[in-house]
Parts: structure tokens; sequence; C-alpha cells
DNA sequence: GCCAACGTTGGC
DNA sequence: GCCAACGTTGGC
């Protein structure tokens, strides 16, 4: 049984459109820099499934995407050239890590947060929690099935 | 642009 | 180990 995740991005840095785009419509999600969404990543499987979330301009869930390879270190960690370079992490001693995702499709028309926050169903979603900021979230079966229902309805 | 809610850092 | 200061995230 797969496993179900959100992963945030802001989409000026990272969207949907970019992940489509991407050759063989796959990316290797580098950049988080918190313990406990780290955490999460270890726990992703191929296979598992992925809510694709778009925050600060928008927010709203935009799609769809699939866990193509578990988590391995995160060489953006070493360069000094990369924004989220940390000095900490070397080859050797890898801190941080990233997963493998492959698109799986964009909804036709994305989910707000404010229309999810008003979903029954779905109250006690970590992403609508107040004051939430973890960028890799684990979500239930329940909750994701209710969102990919939604996606269909509002398409 | 504001600010609540965090997570991290560093002095002690 | 405590906790104040600071930096960041991200909704609004």
């Amino acid at each position: 049984m797969p496993g179900y995740w959100l992963l945030k991005t802001e989409p000026g840095c990272f969207s949907i459109d970019d992940l489509a785009a991407a050759p063989s419509q796959t990316t290797f999600w580098d950049g988080v820099r918190n313990y406990q969404a780290r955490n999460l990543m270890r726990e992703m499987r191929v296979g598992d499934k992925v809510l694709f979330h778009h925050s600060v301009i928008d927010p709203a869930v935009v799609g769809l995407a699939e866990v193509v390879r578990e988590a391995y270190p995160d060489h953006t960690a070493w360069d000094p050239e990369e924004k989220h370079y940390d000095p900490a992490s070397t080859p050797d001693k890898p801190r941080w890590d990233m997963v493998d995702i492959r698109f799986t499709e964009k909804f036709l028309q994305p989910l707000p947060l404010p229309f999810l926050r008003t979903v029954k169903e779905l109250a006690g979603m970590e992403l609508l929690r107040k004051g939430s900021r973890l960028s890799v979230q684990p979500v239930t079966e329940a909750q994701f099935q209710v969102i990919v229902r939604l996606a269909k309805q509002e398409g």
C-alpha cells in the first residue's frame, strides 16, 4: 500500500509546470533544510503518492506526483554557489537528503487553500493547521482521496 | 507589507 | 540545559 505525502513549493522557485516540463517529467527534490521534513522524506518509498502544493502565491494544491527514488544525499548542500548551501554537510558526512519525484497530473483547476479549509473531511490536515510550515507533510489515504475527488469535481 | 508561528543559534 | 534573539516561512 503506497504512502501519501504533500510537498510544498513556491511556484516562483519551482512550479508544477516546471515539473511537467522537466526531462522525463522528473526532478530531485532538493533544498529541504529542516530535520523534521528530512526525516519524513526518508520514510518515502517508491510508488508513494504526492500532493503538489504551491505556497505563497495563490496557495493551492495544484496536482499530483509520485516518488520514483528514495532518499539520497542532497548534493546541493555541498555547493557554496547554491542557495541552500550548508557548510556543515559534506560528501563524507551528508546532512541533508532529497528524493526524486515524477509528474503525474496537473489539476484542471487548482484547489485553493481557503477552499480546502471549508471541506469538513479535511479538518485536521497538517496543511490547514494554523502556523503549519512543514514543507514535507504526511497525508492520510482518506485525505488524499478527498483531494483527488474534489479535483475531479472542480475540473 | 505585516506578523504569527516556528526552528535555530549562541551566550551564559 | 535554558532561553532570548534572530531568521525564516508562508498565510493573509
